[in-house]
DNA sequence: AGCCACAATGACAACGCTGTCAATTTTCTT
DNA sequence: AAGAAAATTGACAGCGTTGTCATTGTGGCT
């Protein structure tokens, strides 16, 4: 019933340790030593027992996954980008979500990775921006992925970070309102401890410059990102019947975004025929309000996968990169129906 | 650095093995030596090495959670309820996403099971209503729970599921529209073949006969549990200006009740004045629309983790349930804003 | 006190794999 | 074709626990 590594050996007729050079791809193994031993787990239909190479071996075969976010769909996604990248290669994902509030949570982290001896860590946003997390990991000496809000240029440790343009994403959605006609474009912000609010701010700014308009701190609310976020920032934004003529309304997500159209809805506006609004992410949610929002494509679960791969390819102590990872990613426009030419 | 429990047993004065029956929590251990393993323990800070207890005990410290399941709120849920369970016992989670469409699922199944030695698996529907999987379960011999939809009295197998009582949930719902006044109550069915789907409509037609209305199918869109559904049921029920005078619709799940609304605003329709909807499951989404959904309240966290303390309660041999496991959850009605009188 | 039954503890061998290092085979040199 | 170098393979000892079974300690009973 139960198959071990000593059955495929036997079967195989060559060492045990043999068979764990190939299952472990490692290198100076004969092709032909190779075929049979494949063949021989392949009959034998032989899974390696991770507990067992955990126990022996000097890394184990386990990544954790943390994150603190609210946003349902953006942690599936991320879990499911990373988890198609631990089952190719034989990993299995420990997730911990946490609330980096929690006085505990520094304790519980340490307990996580001593417990499950983990090879590396990802780390999400805002999470992956603090401080103290990562002296505590550099201190333990873990492995670690950020994913980060940030441009090409600003970062210095290339080789533990997998960025992604917001800075970008933000200059383009503004450029879009823009060309639409709007002038007085409203930016409700996410949290102000998260970098990309502050990323996707100075994308704001320097679109408008780049246009000849100068920014004003009367069309910023500084939110969080949340759906009554949106809806608050919205209501302040245009209350006392708009007197800064807004037209349109970046959300600093999709979910802030959706938020803003609640209250625009409560306020009778129509949308995009009096005010556009936009959010960011494109998340399932910006395609299930009426109407749909314009926003920008950010493929978390690719993304999340390619930090897994970097993650792995630090774990095998490459000190390259692989080609094949990307470590930038900026989000691009996708326009629907909350965006329209400025009234 | 690495302290064993070699180093706790030396500093505690007693054999490794004594140790082992105090962090197992096994009887026989006189509470003098309980008491000094323990500050031994903390005085040290042991962390007991889950690879070596998986891979020297029968079975492993963790269980596996399996989904197929589109919706990421619900699946944040569940693996939330499952987590806090799991930390509380020390065990892992290993997540599963699946498609039961997929024709590798069983052998990717088999796989991770065999490779992680799972202790148990909870199941989440639509997967826990699948009589193969359950099968292979039962011929590997593996533990598992079943989250199912149903009522009290049609499942034999209590031992192994939690149920929860979509019936009742859809009653309470319809009688609350009955109660307005509406008569012309239209459904939108979830996907056909998840049992939940079949529990609600027979709570639907139960409450109609018991206030002497007579089911009729031309009230009935077959769909599927996706906004898009909603979008699309909303509209067939309400073409050519809606001949069945429908002035209520349940929607299968918030997402199809956001469809609903989404197609009511394309058609005009003013919700609740014109026309009320409901959703299903309460999923932070149902307060994200406009108006906000009247649904029924499913705490998928709590839900989720009574199934995984069940499962530790049959992991551990036991054969009658914990008094304070819940087995049975049915959903409470939850009014906002999208339901009114009828017209 | 003496004996017995049973509770509490300990010694030691697994568990299934990988790391180390030594042995063997192949390939390259001259 | 011999000898050296390199590539390939194997033997064996852990890794840190738990299971088994033997040993010791404890309290109750006569």
């Amino acid at each position: 019933m139960k198959v071990t590594i000593n059955d495929v050996a036997k079967l195989a007729g060559v060492s045990m340790k043999t068979v764990s050079r190939v299952i472990n791809k490692e290198p100076s193994v004969r092709k032909k030593t190779y075929d049979l031993v494949m063949s021989a787990v392949n009959e034998l239909n032989y899974q390696p027992n991770i507990a067992a190479r955990n126990l022996a071996g000097t890394s184990s075969f386990a990544i954790g996954l943390v994150y603190d976010n609210p946003n349902a769909y953006y942690v599936i996604d991320m879990q499911n980008g990373v988890l198609s990248r631990c089952k190719e290669e034989g990993y299995e994902l420990v997730i911990h979500p946490c609330s980096y509030l929690d006085a505990n949570m520094q304790d519980e982290f340490k307990t996580m990775i001593k417990r499950s001896r983990l090879a590396g860590l990802v780390l999400t946003p805002p999470l992956s921006e603090q401080q103290n997390i990562i002296e505590m990991l550099d201190e333990m000496g873990v492995q670690y992925v950020r994913l980060l809000s940030g441009r090409d240029t600003d970062i210095t440790e290339r080789n533990n970070c997998i960025l992604v343009n917001d800075f970008a994403a933000a200059y383009e959605i503004t450029e879009h309102l823009l060309s639409l006609g709007h002038k007085n474009i409203a930016f409700v912000l996410g949290d102000k401890e998260h970098k990309s609010t502050s990323e996707r701010l100075a994308g704001y700014h320097q679109a408008l410059r780049d246009h000849n308009i100068e920014p004003s701190d009367k069309l910023i609310y500084e939110g969080s990102y949340s759906f009554e976020s949106g809806v608050n920032g919205a209501k302040e934004l245009l209350k006392d019947g708009n007197p800064n003529n807004i037209t349109a309304i970046l959300g600093g997500n999709d979910e802030v975004a959706a938020g803003a159209l609640f209250a625009a809805r409560l306020m009778n506006i129509d949308i995009p025929e009096e005010l556009s609004i936009t959010g960011f992410e494109d998340s399932p949610f910006s395609r299930q309000t009426w109407p749909k929002l314009t926003t920008a494509h950010q493929a978390n679960d690719v993304i999340s996968e390619h930090a897994a791969r970097l993650l792995f390819s630090k774990a095998r102590g490459s000190r390259k990169h692989d080609k094949d990872i990307i470590t930038t990613f900026t989000p691009s426009l996708v326009v629907r129906e909350s965006t329209g030419p400025a009234k």
